[in-house]
DNA sequence: ATGGTTGAAGATCAA
């Protein structure tokens, strides 16, 4: 089975984009962020026709998040993330596809900081956290998949000094992120790729990034105990990133076997 | 070199 986390920058923008990668790499599971749509302009049809069902959780300019399972409608289990009710972005959705309990998550950005953006990102880890830590109490096969906007380590970004004041790389987003693993979550692509220092997800659309390989490790796989025993490999598909307009991030995926 | 690009909304913000 496999599954993957896209982070779109717009699922209208990016239809095309996104049929092709869905026809292409036929992900069984693909978890999108960045709809930046509303909920009713979500392009339900033709991800249909691709043979996707699909929940999602859009919102209008910004955020948003989906989840897609190739020949079943996911089901869903939790629409945004507990612990504030007052939280009105749209960063989270989860559901059961073939026995596997599936996150997509949008971590805030959080820059600029110091300010309130970086407190809110902060804060919304801490809400993950705890979420997280019920998800694994179920014991159960969980993934929790998106674009968390951290590099967790320094050779997860292109240059640490031209990256020094972003939220991205800050010692407070780290140290968040190592308690959420810690917690006993396993980063997929990092357990198949020990070595890899330049193994990134995202490249900035300005200037010349890609071409470059001026990138960021960002969006991340994060398997239970329970499906960690299952994983086969894990890999970024650059193909979707180096076509005409494409989204700044690509594609990013493991293979689970088999439940034995 | 304090720039550069993109999407969605709407003449700016978020990334």
């Amino acid at each position: 089975m496999k599954i993957a986390t896209f982070n779109v920058n717009g699922i209208n923008a990016r239809l095309p984009r996104l049929l092709e990668y869905l026809a292409e790499a036929k992900p069984d599971v693909v978890c999108l962020q960045e709809l930046k749509t509303a909920d009713e302009s979500f392009p339900e049809a033709a991800i249909s026709d691709a043979g996707y069902g699909a929940v999602w959780h859009g919102q209008k300019g910004f955020n948003g998040v989906a989840i897609l399972a190739r020949g079943e409608t996911p089901v869903e289990t939790q629409r945004g993330l507990p612990g504030d009710p007052d939280d009105s972005h749209s960063r989270y959705i989860e559901a059961i596809v073939g026995g596997i309990r599936i996150a997509s998550i949008y971590l805030p950005n959080g820059n600029p900081q110091p300010g309130p953006k970086f407190d809110y990102k902060l804060k919304w880890f801490e809400r993950l956290i705890e979420h997280a830590r019920a998800l694994l109490a179920l014991e159960v096969p969980v993934v929790l998949a998106g674009d968390y906007n951290v590099c967790p380590e320094d050779r997860d970004a292109w240059s640490m000094s031209a990256m020094a004041n972003d939220a991205l790389v800050q010692p407070d987003s780290r140290a968040a992120f190592r308690r959420l693993v810690f917690q006993g979550w396993t980063d997929a692509l990092r357990q198949i790729h020990p070595h890899d220092d330049h193994l990134y997800s995202f490249w900035d659309y300005q200037a010349g990034c890609w071409p470059r390989n001026a990138g960021l490790r960002i969006d991340h796989l994060l398997l239970s105990p329970q499906l960690a025993d299952r994983l086969v490999d894990a890999q970024v598909d650059r193909q979707p990133r180096a076509r005409e307009k494409s989204s700044d991030h690509t594609p990013v995926w493991v293979e689970i076997t088999a439940q034995h």
